[in-house]
RNA sequence: GCGGCAUUGGCGGAAUUGGUAGACGCGCCAGACUUAGGAUCUGGUUCUCACGAGUGUAGGUUCGAGUCCUAUAUGCCGCACCA
């Protein structure tokens, strides 16, 4: 019988189902395990081969962890709120749920069709009301919370009332407005009027990490700087644990690195300076106290409070006109041109340790949202200020001894401390800590740890994303009651945002709670994705986010793979999230994800032809790739893309060509062999003929026609197939383009397997067959304990090999072969394993165990190595010529017996042991 | 500028503790079966006619290095006026 994968995998597929073999329950008296991917968000173009790449690893450890005996977690569901399915809204009129739902409906065609075992009865999508009931919830927890710094903790705000009803006497002469004013500061989700990256093109605010280079990530717009009232979540105030959490997790090293730089600690100091004529002074931040005998002028953000201050009265029009221009500089402005410039306020400071009075200045190259938004200058030592001291012809005092500062400054914190009264002759380090000291001890500052992490910002002025759970009395925002939760989306006509930031909710009918207004704007993206880890474990449970006894049972996802383009997003988030709630004791564990895998990203793999278009060309030539470096042709070619599904290992199908688009019906070709059609363009192609493809790795794309749809792959191939060819490709966590050359390999060693298992017997194995199978057992094992997936279809392909040679067709080997292969390829390996007269499903099996015992030989123990090489080492003897060693080996009764009087291969020696035995 | 990762045949990539580099697959070559092949099967395939050489380049440690160390080049990714 063929191997139909066909009917194979749409049997196995609809019994599974009819089994609920995949249902997950809560109540197991075995060890949890849960393994994630990243939610996708459902786009109308469906998946492309790149998509799976992570589910497929996933599910093969999630089913070789059931295999193991684990209860294993191992759900899907969809990030649905977002911005296509609007911007499409806005377009064409459909309802955003319309195309929503029908996206997803597409994404789990393609998904059950690949086999994965999810519980789709654990199914959630962020724009379910069910599910964003609780994304409201949690929002309502953050504003009733403040982040205690003390413990480093969030705890419940009505804490912070109490303690300053007993200890702050101001507290209660305050009115109930002034109150909550007050309490705004603290709460963990705020509203506050901030400076906002704000994109008029998508009509909303975004926040940092979806800006880049003062363009939105999505769609590319500009984005500028203006202040709006918002809300925003205090994501910084958990900046010191997000980072000493990353000790505690197994994350990639880059990963965790690209987060270390994102949250990006700087330990330093704050200082007073004196401004000459005030009482009050302002407070700067460096890193540097080393230098600040170099401190030779001040420089304030012109956004700094401070600034009011410090302006005299003769430069308040120059000090005007600067600061107007930078409010009309876009970010992308100001980090494009980097020139330098600033003003003078007039005022001076005073120089706490030398009493030298200095001047403020204000520029743009100071940054008001980091330290405090004023910075002592060191031209001597900081290229920036180097830069702006040498344009404003400023002083500029060397402080390391050797270092020349008279074309650039000397940034490294290295060397000799000179010009610094009591710190003169010490080194950088010990100067910054003896400074650190000094200015502590006479009160002009302070040790102080900063972050680069900001708040991030919660609003969004768009339709399609979860509504606030907050109305507003007199102006100030209050909290939905839990028990009228969820607060749903309400049906608007027309969803286009206003350029002015007046959200598309202002349209709606009756948008209020209780008589009052509601908040129009909506959550951003991360709002839904941020716990749906969580939701997973119950998301039938409609009196909490999950219920404490089975968080309690599955505690965490020990397993997440998804992509690392959420490195500083989602992923920042999700672990601000989930700490704040562990903080209020809603969830058990302090980190959301024990183990991250980055799967790498798919490329396209494009195609190209090659039309002439040289003398006498007439648009209807095409010159094989091989051929196209030959002097005639040579500068007279131009690459045209090919959709690379008429495409066959670079081979081009000719007629497909031709019927692909109108232009190419007349196409004529210059084959590899050099041969050349002959004008008439309808004559048939001769089979020898073929026409050459040249190739180029790009971006998954529509228009470079190199996008692969997972469906055709299983049409063609099978979900098998699919399932082993991707992870064949190359490591799971490197980048790699799709490259259909070498998927019939791959197809044929599944052939040739299910061939093995024609007329099966239930005769006893050999001891080279139990040895091939225990070798595959082991390989197999290590690979997916280690995520090294791509290297167990090699490790299948020489078992079969082996096996096939030794004719093998017992059931005793063969059905362990089925359950190795299971997780890799669970279709046919149910076929196979129910050829060996099984009557259970294989997921149901038990992963089989290497057994040592049969990798020996006479009963001499034998390391074998992946290439089924035997090695062993021998402390003995303490002789030194080859004859000795040779002698010594023969003597030894192992290697003796394992000889058996041939001479071995290769025998290594270091002077007085041997280190190894090759045979 | 700072940080992380990578670099092995014509191609994707193996080499798990430092132990015969190039597993496995693609492609290519030859043969078999075929009216035919984008089918199937068998054998070969790092380079070089060869001697030999060989894991980006130059050193080092080691009996032994793709693997460890130092420098360097190239590519990819993250952060970047963060004081």
């Amino acid at each position: 019988m063929d191997y139909n994968f066909k009917e194979i995998e749409q049997q196995w597929q609809s019994e599974w189902n009819k089994a609920g073999a995949y249902k997950v329950s809560n109540k197991s008296d075995k060890q949890p395990y849960y393994v994630l991917d990243m939610f996708p968000y459902p786009s109308g173009a469906g998946l492309h081969v790149g998509h799976p790449l992570g589910y497929i690893a996933s599910d093969i450890y999630a089913r070789y962890k059931r295999l193991q005996g684990f209860n294993v977690l191992h759900p899907m569901g969809f990030d649905s709120y977002g911005l296509p399915a609007e911007q499409y809204a806005i377009q064409t009129g459909t309802h955003p749920e319309v195309t929503t739902f029908k996206n997803i409906d597409h994404y789990i065609e393609q998904l059950k069709k690949i086999g994965f075992c999810y519980d789709w009865d654990r199914e959630v999508r962020t724009c379910d009301p069910k599910f964003y009931k609780w994304t409201q919830w949690a929002f309502i927890q953050m504003f009733n919370s403040y982040f205690d710094t003390q413990l480093q903790k969030a705890r419940p705000i009505s804490e912070l009332i109490a303690k300053w009803e007993q200890t702050d006497p101001t507290w209660a002469t305050l009115s109930e407005k002034e109150q909550q004013e007050r309490l705004m500061n603290y709460r963990i989700a705020y509203l506050s009027d901030t400076k906002v990256n704000w994109c008029p093109k998508l009509g909303t605010v975004l926040a940092n990490d979806e800006v880049s280079e003062g363009l939105s990530v999505r769609g590319g717009y500009p984005v500028e700087q203006r202040v709006m009232r918002q809300w925003s979540l205090r994501v910084s105030a958990y900046a010191g644990r997000l980072l000493e959490g990353l000790n505690n997790i197994d994350w990639t090293e880059s990963l965790k690195e690209t987060q270390r730089n994102w949250i990006g600690r700087s330990e330093g100091a704050e200082m007073r300076f004196k401004i000459k004529g005030q009482d009050e002074p302002f407070t700067i931040f460096t890193t540097r106290a080393d230098t600040v005998f170099g401190v030779t002028f001040m420089v304030l953000a012109p956004e700094s409070e401070y600034v009011a201050r410090v302006v005299t009265p003769d430069h308040q029009a120059e000090v005007d006109a600067y600061l107007d221009r930078c409010k009309h500089r876009t970010e992308r402005e100001r980090i494009a041109d980097r020139k330098v410039t600033g003003v003078f306020t007039g005022s001076y400071a005073i120089n706490p340790l030398t009493n030298a009075e200095i001047p403020i200045y204000i520029s743009d190259y100071v940054l008001s949202g980091y330290g405090t938004g004023a910075i002592m200058a060191v031209p001597a030592h900081d290229s920036r200020d180097y830069a702006f001291a040498k344009h404003f012809n400023l002083p500029i005092i060397p402080l390391i001894e050797g270092a020349d500062v008279t074309e650039a400054s000397f940034d490294a914190k290295e060397g000799k401390m000179m010009n610094s009264g009591f710190l003169n002759g010490l080194e950088v380090k010990d100067a910054i800590a003896k400074m650190k000291e000094y200015i502590t001890n006479t009160g002009i500052g302070h040790v102080k740890v900063n972050y680069r992490l900001r708040d991030a910002i919660f609003s969004r002025q768009r339709y399609w994303g979860e509504p606030f759970p907050v109305y507003y009395k007199d102006g100030m925002p209050y909290m939905v009651d839990e028990k009228d939760l969820p607060i749903t989306l309400p049906e608007i006509s027309d969803y286009k945002p206003a350029e002015d930031g007046r959200p598309p909710l202002s349209k709606a009918q009756n948008w209020t709670y209780k008589g009052y207004p509601l908040e129009l704007n909506t959550m951003p993206g991360f709002a839904g994705s941020s716990a749906y880890y969580l939701r997973y474990m119950d998301n039938h449970n409609d009196q909490a986010l999950v219920d404490q006894g089975v968080n309690a049972y599955w505690k965490q996802v020990n397993l997440y793979i998804g992509g690392t383009e959420h490195a500083t997003g989602h992923l920042i988030y999700s672990r601000f999230w989930n700490k704040f709630l562990y903080d209020l004791g809603y969830v058990c564990e302090d980190e959301p994800f024990q183990k991250l895998i980055n799967q790498g990203m798919i490329q396209g793999r494009s195609n190209f032809v090659y039309r002439y278009i040289g003398e006498g060309a007439d648009g209807n030539l095409y010159i094989s790739f091989n051929l196209i470096d030959r002097p005639e042709y040579k500068g007279k070619v131009q690459p045209i893309h090919v959709n690379v599904n008429i495409v066959h290992n670079d081979v081009l199908d000719i007629n497909a060509f031709r019927a692909w688009m109108p232009e190419y019906q007349k196409a004529r070709f210059v084959y590899a062999d050099g041969t050349m059609d002959e004008d008439n363009p309808y004559l048939g192609v001769a089979a020898e003929k073929q026409y050459i493809c040249g190739w180029a790795v790009e971006k998954m794309s529509k228009s470079m026609f190199n996008v692969v749809n997972p469906d055709d792959v299983v049409e063609q191939y099978g979900a098998d197939t699919l399932r082993l060819y991707e992870m064949f490709l190359g490591p799971l966590e490197m980048s790699k383009p799709w490259d259909t050359n070498g998927i019939d390999g791959v197809h044929r060693f599944l052939r040739k397997l299910w061939n093995m298992y024609e007329n099966v017997t239930n005769d006893a194995p050999t001891k080279d067959e139990l040895r091939s199978l225990h070798k595959l057992i082991k390989k197999i094992t290590w690979d997916i304990e280690n995520f090294s997936f791509n290297t167990s279809i090699p490790a299948f392909m020489i078992a079969q090999n082996e096996l096939s040679a030794l004719k093998c067709n017992k059931t005793a080997i063969l059905r362990e072969i089925a359950v190795l292969l299971a997780p890799y390829a669970p279709h046919i390996a149910e076929a196979m394993w129910h050829r060996c007269g099984e009557t259970t499903f294989v997921i149901d099996a038990e992963w089989p165990v290497c057994n040592e015992a049969y990798l020996e030989e006479d009963g001499v123990k034998y390391p074998v190595q992946f290439n089924g090489k035997v090695r062993f080492t021998l402390e003995q003897p303490k002789t030194a010529t080859k004859e000795e060693v040779e002698q010594a080996v023969m003597a030894n009764e192992e290697t003796a017996k394992y000889l058996n009087g041939a001479t071995p291969k290769r025998v290594i020696v270091v002077p007085g042991r041997i280190v190894n035995i090759v045979i």
